[in-house]
DNA sequence: TAGGCCATCTGGTCCT
DNA sequence: AGGACCAGATGGCCTA
């Protein structure tokens, strides 16, 4: 296709800088092997697939706070009691700071879907690695930019 | 081996 | 009150 060919020019490539378009060989490899496994921060093999099926809804709302004194609201300190406002700062227990990190790998989970499928649209041809995070997202720019251009110019 | 990239954990803040 | 979002820290993997 025209439009994409001269989307990947050299001219476009100097646009983004940290990227290598030198090499120029078949996209072998979309996927790396480890998007559909990781290991967590102890080395543990995980499987990103099985987030999708994590559950937290058998937490208990009661088993979330750990009570920092009789007195204070439940989840809730006080810093700073001198003369400004005090600040409340939320103390979570143990159950409740693994729901979070589970809520937390499956948002990072979705936005990384959304990377994938952004990487999808953006023409890469015969791009020998994967695109990163931030290669795709400068890529997207240009290309978004450049398509703008040729619109407004017909 | 250094540097880039990424996954994960964590605590703070924002929002509903 | 609690989930969503964000950024910093950390450690593993990969490549030049």
């Amino acid at each position: 296709m025209d439009v994409q060919r001269s989307f990947l020019s050299p001219a476009m490539f100097d646009l983004v800088g940290d990227v290598d378009f030198v090499e120029m060989v078949p996209n072998k490899s979309v996927l790396a092997p480890k998007e559909t496994h990781s290991t967590d921060c102890n080395g543990r093999y995980q499987d990103l697939t099985s987030i999708h099926a994590l559950d937290i809804s058998t937490a208990r709302s009661d088993d979330f706070y750990a009570l920092s004194s009789p007195a204070a609201s439940p989840g809730l300190t006080v810093n700073g009691s001198g003369n400004g406002k005090a600040k409340r700062k939320r103390v979570i227990s143990t159950v409740q700071r693994r729901a979070a990190n589970v809520r937390e790998r499956k948002r990072m989970f979705s936005l990384n879907e959304a990377f994938e499928r952004l990487r999808g649209k953006v023409p890469t041809f015969a791009y020998e690695k994967r695109l990163s995070r931030i290669e795709t997202l400068r890529l997207a720019i240009i290309y978004i930019a450049f398509m703008t251009d040729i619109l407004e110019n017909n």
